[in-house]
DNA sequence: TAGATTGTTAATCGATTAACAATC
DNA sequence: TAGATTGTTAATCGATTAACAATC
């Protein structure tokens, strides 16, 4: 099992990866990939370590092969089944932000209390009654919940995503949620980010 | 110059701490708030200490000084002025998100390429011309900006708000952007944060 | 007092980086 | 060959946690 760190810097590779494949290059060295990543090339050889991909002394890395091997760390062979609780306006632009980017990445059922949305479809994404989550995710086979729901709803929608059988949850909501062991919980707190960056920006303004 | 972990953790000790107060607690317990964070207790009382908080055993700590001291640490006195650079699906939400949110938290300008979008007003923000930038920044006195558009886009545009005099960047673009030392940029990459949960999420199902 | 909690240090843990022989 | 890059280990660095005397 890879650390979180590897797979997050996997992520950035592959992307790098893909630029330079674009620009019609057939491979790159640690360095260059390195200052694309904004990380030492010693932490570039490990990463390509780790995933078994081996460079050659002044030829760098063959980028077909690490497109492939990043692919088989990162990714899955069948798509990851996700679904959207709360479509306001921070759920409605995942919506929009992933329609048709990535084809292992389909968000294709999403719930609301609000009925006004039953059965419409937001940026192809079918809405439903909260009611019908434990329904859907077992018929549909969704492995993986984003809650995009006010803080104060977060944690019984976890607990309602949970027993429905998710295994994964991305948490958009700023607080903690309390999961059983074995349910993958990433949390993606906007406004920390923006507290974070408005204090470190003041302190190097000192 | 506390750490970036120790930052972020106090971002949310003090919704924690809000929440206490909104019950009519008094104090509470580094053990208590621990679990509301997801940290363990010694990780609370250690950022409590590095603050300035000091509790009594036996008793907790005083969530009206944990407040005052977590906001002297966290937070500036006047508010901190962000512009927005892409008035896409993401730009618009992050405007819905943060517009009446946080006192000192205000995204009053955006910028967007779109000439459509000149003069209007999106959640409460009027949006300029990109060829604003330089004006815009320097006259509304706006020292961090958010960086919402497409990854090819994404190293120009930092480029434009560094040479406006912009000192921190959020970038919401899923590449690595190369700013002279001395500008604080923060990144929270969305693709990454799904993929690294459909990985995480798959190992576990194992 | 007895029991629980705090403040703080030392130990632990894990991730990053420096270094260099091997390789091209 | 000379010079540059890779693969990999050991050293470094920093953050977290365990532990416990002091305190309430």
């Amino acid at each position: 099992m890879l650390p979180e760190k590897t797979i997050e810097r996997l992520s950035l590779y592959r992307r790098i990866v893909e630029n330079y494949q674009i620009k019609g290059e057939k491979s790159a060295y640690s360095h260059e990939i390195a200052k694309s990543a904004g990380v030492t090339s010693s932490q570039v050889r490990r990463d390509f370590m780790f995933i078994g991909t081996n460079g050659r002394a002044n030829s760098g890395y063959d980028l077909d092969e690490l497109a492939v091997n990043i692919e088989k760390h990162l990714l899955s062979d069948t798509p990851d089944k996700f679904c959207l609780v709360g479509v306001g306006n921070l759920g409605t632009a995942i919506l929009a932000f992933f329609h048709g980017r990535r084809a292992n990445l389909i968000i294709k059922t999403a719930f609301d209390k609000d009925p006004e949305l039953e059965n419409k479809i937001v940026h192809g994404c079918r809405c439903y009654s909260i009611d019908e989550v434990e329904r859907a995710i077992k018929e549909e086979n969704i492995s993986i919940g984003i809650i995009a729901v006010p803080a104060a709803e977060a944690q019984g929608v976890a607990e309602v995503l949970v027993s429905a059988g998710i295994r994964g949850i991305i948490n958009f909501a700023p607080v903690h949620l309390n999961v059983t062991d074995g349910i993958f919980v990433e949390n993606v707190d906007l406004t920390m980010h923006f507290e974070k960056v408005a204090h470190f920006t003041r302190l190097v303004e000192k």
